[in-house]
DNA sequence: GTCTATAAGATGATAGAC
DNA sequence: GTCTATCATCTTATAGAC
């Protein structure tokens, strides 16, 4: 938070990079891209972001953050099970839009992980948050520690599984279908059974 | 076959490019890198693909073919459910390779599709033929129509979502785990008792 | 068929006036 | 803080000698 970090114009920038990387992925967005749907004059961003990598880790952090919201909103329910089907019933809603752009958090991540260094850890740490809180349902849901991880994998998987498909092969009922599918599994999950049968 | 289809250097630049492709995405691949890596120079690579959305081509139709050798190699069993598991079990020692650089065919969809235009179809007949070849097992085990399919894009969604996630957290532990458990649910699959679930 | 040199354009970044 | 002009480099592609 040294220079400037509130101004509006600097807002301007992030939401037009936050909406292009996705759209686009990092590779394909250029600063002259951001400098266009941002209104913010091409020369005039570097007083904002000194570097291109500066500006995807700003992209980075707010999609952190946003998805901090988005579990969190999706966790007001006191039963877990119930706060697993929020958080996929929330994504319903968006199929057209992850089968048009993808996974907001997963592409972003898979394209910087190929970019190797420091920026390729920040990348990991969304996907990170996301199990981490997908595991910790299914652990309050009574699974113990090794079974809810494995369980909190395989829904994440599913999850972007279906989303890659989706995007893929140009397809959002394809995104539709399995997370409805995966709603009916979790709600058919017995924890305790499935533990016995390993 | 036009020309100079089948020579040596040509089959030199194919190959550098699959590689490339796969480990870096294409559009982080520049051409001069092809010609570095497959000792070709870099003007001549134009006498064999004359842009380098050519040479793409060429790697989508090369990685086309290597996956239906997979599929023909899966596919020798004669139970349906040991064909499934063949093909699982194929990709269990390239796990390494997954977490590293991803799916050859589900990283290089992903890309095209997002390029729009006549190649991003392209991409998406890799997935197509993974997912029609998958739904065709599941109704060789007795399967009706709908509910092959729903089991094919539930594997194909299981299988590309576990290698994003071992790419994303750079954890190839994370592939095997969801391979093995794949394998566990085919094996104790009763299509006609989930599709009465329905 | 092969390969060097280079054109043509895009892109990240900077200089410096205001 | 803002913005135009421009640099330096990279990248695709071509020209033309051999």
């Amino acid at each position: 938070m040294t220079v400037a970090n509130r101004s509006p114009k600097r807002e301007n920038l992030l939401q037009a990079a936050r909406s292009l990387l996705h759209r686009q992925g990092l590779r394909a967005t250029t600063l002259a891209d951001v400098a266009v749907e941002s209104g913010v004059p091409l020369g005039n961003m570097y007083y904002y972001f000194k570097t291109k990598e500066s500006l995807a880790a700003a992209v980075i952090e707010s999609r952190l953050g946003e998805m901090e919201e988005s579990l969190t909103a999706a966790g007001q329910s006191s039963d877990p099970r119930a706060r697993l089907e929020n958080y996929l019933q929330a994504m319903l809603p968006l199929a057209d839009q992850l089968a048009r752009y993808g996974c907001p958090y997963g592409c972003l991540a898979q394209e910087l992980v190929r970019m190797g260094g420091a920026i390729g850890r920040k990348g990991a740490s969304l996907l990170e948050k996301q199990r981490d809180w997908l595991t910790a349902q299914f652990a309050a849901m009574g699974a113990g520690r090794r079974q809810a991880g494995e369980l909190g994998l395989e829904l994440q998987a599913s999850m972007h599984g279906a989303i890659v498909l989706g995007l893929g092969l140009g397809d959002p009922e394809v995104i539709r279908v399995r997370l409805k599918a995966l709603m009916t599994w979790i709600d058919g999950l017995d924890v305790r059974e499935v533990g016995l049968a390993r």
